[in-house]
DNA sequence: AACTTGGACAACCGCATTGCG
DNA sequence: CCGCAATGCGGTTGTCCAAGT
């Protein structure tokens, strides 16, 4: 199909000369010119393309996720874990939570969460039978409002190993990782922000003071050493598969200090821990079986070094950044922010 | 009363890891 | 060692409900 010279001259001038007119017309006259060529139910296909192409909410009719077509991918590699069109979504039924629970407390979950639906006679996928079982229908699993203890202990563990839930909710009792992840987001978040802006707590001292036990609780037995001058950072990054070395607390030192740390943090009092003349540590080291807690979460791989995992929301990029933003400037205002 | 807003939490999703043949 | 299925995990979204307008 040879063009026309004025056509090709339109086409031209449309590309490099910046004149409104030509800017104009020449598309059209491209169109036109494909009109010719082109068989009248080919554009309507096109414009039909050209209409769900550009316009997002025709590429995506469906509101909800709920109703969200399948990913491409789930259609050519992975697998789908179960058949989505064939099983029930959304809140469970207390008829459903007594199949399960029957079931499992009969038979076990068989180590095969995914034939157990169909097995306790569930129109469910197993992953959501799974969830359903660990988050809510296990029955040492604890309902209710969080202690102060608790605050402690998941603010302090939240400061050492950043959003690895289940290794926190590992030392919680009855507590599951989805239920201290939501509790983090929507209270206590807010709960220690809150507490910082009231400006009775400084923050070279005790954020949680707040939190912490006033009574009838025991009183602080002795008072803390006397800390250190700062810095008493080391800044090695920390293997793969374990905690950071060292954590410590040139800042908050009264959340360990006036409150027993969690079982996976031991006192490892006036620990010399790096480098001998200058890098001193005074803290908390991993018992094993922090050390195995850790080893067995996959949170923390050589590939993030455990820096990209840290504290995400909070803008710090290293163990280093976040060190010393504690005690350089004031660090919960950009935490929470 | 009707509607909006925001909090709380249950549930889902997709990716990473693990275990097994 | 490899590939696949099952499981674990953390981030995100949906739903419910109470409080506010």
């Amino acid at each position: 199909m040879p063009a026309t010279k004025s056509e090709l001259f339109h086409l031209l001038s449309w590309v490099f000369s910046p004149s409104p007119f030509s800017l104009l017309s020449a598309p059209f006259h491209l169109l036109r010119r494909l009109a010719t060529l082109l068989p009248s139910s080919s554009l309507v296909f096109l414009g039909f393309f050209l209409l769900i192409a550009v316009n997002p909410h025709l590429r995506n009719p469906y509101a909800s996720r709920r109703f969200r077509p399948l990913p491409l991918a789930s259609k050519m590699g992975r697998a789908p874990c179960c058949d989505k069109a064939n099983v029930k979504r959304g809140p469970w039924s207390p008829e459903e939570d007594a199949a399960l629970r029957d079931y499992v407390e009969r038979n076990g979950t068989g180590g095969n969460w995914i034939a157990l639906p169909q097995k306790a006679g569930l129109k469910r996928c197993g992953k959501s039978c799974r969830l359903r079982w660990l988050n809510y229908l296990r029955p040492d699993i604890k309902h209710g409002g969080f202690t102060e203890e608790e605050d402690n202990i998941i603010f302090s563990l939240y400061r050492n190993i950043g959003s690895r839930w289940s290794v926190i909710a590992s030392q919680l009792p009855g507590r599951t990782d989805n239920d201290v992840k939501n509790y983090w987001n929507t209270k206590l978040k807010k709960k220690i922000l809150a507490a910082t802006e009231t400006n009775t707590i400084p923050l070279s001292s005790n954020p949680l003071a707040k939190f912490q036990h006033s009574s009838p609780s025991p009183p602080a037995p002795t008072p803390p050493p006397p800390l250190p001058p700062f810095p008493l950072i080391k800044t090695e990054p920390f293997p793969a598969g374990d905690l950071p070395p060292v954590l410590f607390d040139s800042a908050f030192p009264y959340a360990f200090e006036f409150y027993p740390p969690p079982p996976m943090l031991q006192h490892f009092p006036d620990t010399i821990l790096a480098d001998e003349a200058h890098v001193v540590s005074r803290g908390y080291g991993l018992s094993p079986l922090a050390e195995d807690v850790s080893a067995a979460s996959s949170s923390v791989t050589m590939e993030n070094n455990g820096d990209a995992a840290f504290f995400p929301d909070l803008g710090f990029t290293s163990w280093t950044d976040l060190l010393g933003g504690l005690t350089a400037t004031g660090p919960l205002q950009s935490l929470f922010s």
